[in-house]
DNA sequence: CAGTGAGCGAGCTTCCGCTTGACTT
């Protein structure tokens, strides 16, 4: 007999709170939503005012009937999801599917998991809030039709399998765009100056202003020579640096990001496990608030380990309006605990975690910067020393935020003691020839930061929309190789000057987001026929309709009834009146044949065209399919035509014809009719024969090491080594190896009960099988 | 490891937000 159900949303929650009700409560959860709308034909009825199908899915019959049978049993049913739109909605599937008695249901709700917080809560229980509901009715239901109906003119009109939705379509777009900005960026050079003086420590200067041009370079450098360098100014600012507010999920994503090397999915799968393991507070949240417990606790910290003064308490508001503060930043649930144990990744990420939220609570750091200015006798330009003097470091003890920006790192030392009118012995200057930015291409997490500025996506999808559009191949996640650029570099050294040409490695990229082909004809489409949707403030503007709605100031079939009729007619408008889209572009006329030469998207991606197909003279065009990083929009004649040089013969190697071309998985090597592919440096243009035959024999050596054992019993039963390790191959279905087997110890038996005990890995799906995102 | 939309053709693909496992060749 169960006399109090609590249900919240996650087990981890449930646990913690159950210790705080004592033994006349019962705490279970929801694992999230337990139903949603059918996937078929919409789930949703138009003609019927949009009336919503919801389904329980198969995964979730399982927890729905533990529920039902905890429901049934209890004498009050306590509904304890989150505060906001979504919890609210968690709460009535609740009420609905475990048809809950109203006189034996209350809602309640906590801004803490605290046993006072959490008994305070079971003596102000509510009932449901339905404008809330339907809020989060109408974000699902537009969410359905937006992406339920675009997506199926994609699969029409440029390929199947493709889908556009509110949040990731804007997604794309923004990485379509930034690669434009970044075709379009034209560099400018300019010489910036840096002078450096003799003294106690060298005395490292910037001059001013930059120069224009070579001439203006050469010119001042000369009259650099017979000039007197006198300081004519010194003066001394204080400042003062802040820390940064604790962790949302979007913060943590970027500092992971930039600190650790993670993706957004790797710190998300992190967090998932300090927060199991109860090291942290919950992972998925837009709240930098901390509960009062947690303030206290990190005062306590930080006046044992640093002393008082380091401490200064601070609350910290949430920029993202509404009654969100359900949950809190991402914390240490024990602040202090310094170090946990656990794999290297969860520890380093429990060490960002918890330096970001003492440092937080730590007082400013007081900075005093010193600005040195040096007269140059025959110029008006001026020489400037910029130094640097923490005076009381604060906060800097523990914590330091990084910036996207890699910008070059400007010389901020200790300056030693000068004073105005004091004439500085040049040592040596230097004029180098630099080069305006093209803007930064995105990374995961510079990319949710930007969609969480525009209000787009929530905590629980940043990391599962970047899934998405990897997985669609609309963008690439990649490192790219940089090209060397010549610069011009002029100094000035015991009254001689040499002016130089250097080389520099720039525009190198590691892990960023490059739209695709298809992602980039895709985006384009949506754009030109569903500019409303594909526009960076939709989703600001509904989500203000949807707030509306939970004020219960306009109901909510109307708001989406006025969303979807002009939607809709835009939907059949573009599906009797746009072409096939295949991104064409014409490159121009072949040289050898005249033909014309385009480049568009193929069958199996995109490819570059000479000639058309005339069914008259039976002609066919030539193909050959674009490379890794060329891009339809950017490529040139030259560099399509070179394509056409695939597949190449490269000469004979044990008497066979070593063959290079451009398949299916990408650039190949073929050898007596077996293949390799080609390494990511391995130009397919450009290969010389030595490296293919020194890919043939890795490839040798690879199959070779494949097959561990076969048995002498059954020859259908093999040990092989695949990408995860060790694998038992029997009769073409793979099993997997019990944690912690040694491969090369199995024998015949071990073998036969594994494959007895083990359903086959390499099955396919289940015809209902869930979608992977 | 081909092919580069017609031209026999069923039925499938897809959204966003809540949550964890199950699973990966």
């Amino acid at each position: 007999m169960i006399r109090n159900l609590v249900i919240v949303e996650s087990p981890a929650k449930a646990k913690t709170i159950e210790k705080f009700l004592g033994k006349d409560f019962t705490v279970k959860s929801s694992f999230g939503h337990i139903r949603d709308l059918a996937k078929k034909n919409l789930g949703i009825d138009i003609e019927k005012g949009f009336k919503p199908e919801y389904i329980i899915s198969d995964e979730k019959k399982k927890v729905v009937d533990d529920l039902r049978k905890s429901a049934n049993e209890a004498e009050t049913v306590w509904l304890a999801s989150d505060e906001d739109r979504e919890g609210e909605a968690i709460a009535w599937h609740l009420s609905e599917v475990l048809k809950l008695d109203k006189k034996k249901t209350k809602r309640i709700v906590f801004h803490e998991i605290t046993k006072d917080a959490i008994q305070n809560a079971i003596k102000n229980p509510r009932g449901i809030d339905y404008n809330l509901v339907n809020a989060q009715q109408a974000r699902r239901i537009l969410d359905r039709l937006v992406g339920f109906e675009l997506s199926p003119i994609l699969w029409k009109k440029v390929k199947p399998a493709l889908s556009a939705g509110r949040v990731q379509s804007v997604a794309v777009r923004l990485l379509v765009e930034r690669e434009r900005e970044i075709f379009k960026f034209n560099s400018t050079s300019f010489f910036k100056v840096n002078g450096v003086f003799d003294g106690k420590v060298e005395i490292k200067a910037e001059l001013s202003d930059k120069l224009k041009n070579l001439k203006e370079t050469l010119d001042f450098i000369e009259s650099c020579k017979d000039a007197t360098f006198t300081i004519s100014d010194i003066s001394k600012k204080p400042s003062k640096k802040t820390p940064a507010p604790p962790f949302t999920t979007s913060t943590l994503q970027q500092e992971a990001s930039r600190k650790l090397n993670f993706s957004v999915s790797q710190t998300m799968t992190i967090a998932q496990k300090l927060y199991e393991a109860g090291h942290i507070t919950y992972m998925r949240t837009d709240s930098v608030n901390l509960s009062d417990t947690a303030i206290d606790a990190a005062k306590k910290t930080i006046c044992e380990e640093f002393g008082e003064k380091y401490h200064n308490p601070r609350r910290y508001k949430t920029k993202s309006k509404g009654a969100q503060e359900a949950h809190e930043a991402i914390r240490p649930t024990y602040l202090d605990n310094h170090k946990i144990t656990g794999s290297s990744a969860e520890q380093r990420l429990y060490e960002l975690i918890w330096k970001r939220t003492i440092a937080s609570q730590m007082s400013d750091a007081s900075i005093e910067r010193t600005v040195v200015t040096i007269n140059i006798s025959t110029s008006n330009y001026k020489f400037v020393a910029t130094g640097e003097v923490i005076l009381f470091d604060g906060f800097l003890k523990v914590y330091f935020e990084s910036s996207d920006d890699d910008s070059e790192e400007t010389g901020k030392d200790l300056l030693p003691p000068m004073k105005a009118g004091q004439v500085l012995t040049p040592k040596e200057i230097i004029a180098n020839e630099r080069f305006t930015q093209r803007p930064a291409r995105y990374t995961e997490a510079s990319l949710v930061k930007k969609l969480e500025e525009l209000g787009i996506g929530r905590p629980s999808t940043y990391a599962p929309t970047i899934s998405t559009i990897l997985n669609r191949g609309y963008v690439l996640k990649e490192d790219r190789d940089g090209i060397e650029r010549k610069y011009v570099s002029i100094v000035l050294k015991k009254g001689k000057v040499t002016k130089e040409e250097k080389v520099e490695i720039t525009g190198s990229e590691k892990a960023k987001l490059f739209p695709s082909d298809i992602g980039i004809v895709v985006n384009d489409f949506l754009v030109e026929y569903f500019k409303n949707i594909l526009s960076y403030n939709f989703t600001a503007t509904v989500e203000k309709e949807f707030d509306d709605i939970a004020e219960g100031k306009i109901e909510w079939a109307k708001m989406i009834d006025q969303f979807y009729r002009p939607f809709h007619k835009d939907v059949e408008k573009t599906l009797r009146e746009s072409d096939y889209s295949k991104g064409e572009r014409s490159l121009g006329p072949d040289p050898k044949s005249g033909k014309e030469v385009i480049v568009r998207i193929g069958r199996f991606g995109p490819i570059a065209q000479i000639g058309e197909s005339n069914t008259e003279t039976k002609e066919k065009p030539q193909y050959a399919s674009l490379l890794k990083g060329q891009l339809i929009e950017t490529i040139t004649l030259e560099e399509a035509l070179k394509l056409f040089s695939l597949p190449r013969n490269l000469g004979l190697y044990e008497e066979k014809e070593v063959v290079i071309g451009i398949g299916r998985f990408g650039p190949y090597v073929r050898h007596a009719s077996k293949f390799v592919s080609l390494k990511k440096d391995d130009n397919p243009l450009s290969i010389p024969l030595e490296r293919a035959i020194e890919l043939i024999e890795e490839g040798r050596k690879k199959e070779r090491e494949k097959v561990i054992k076969v048995f002498a019993e059954d020859n259908t039963l093999q040990l092989l080594n695949g990408r995860w390790g060790a694998y038992l191959n029997h009769k073409g279905d793979n099993f997997k190896l019990p944690k912690g087997t040694d491969a090369s110890k199995l024998t015949y038996n071990d073998c036969l009960k594994i494959i007895g005990e083990q359903k086959p890995t390499n099955k396919k799906k289940k015809p209902q099988g869930k979608t992977k995102r």
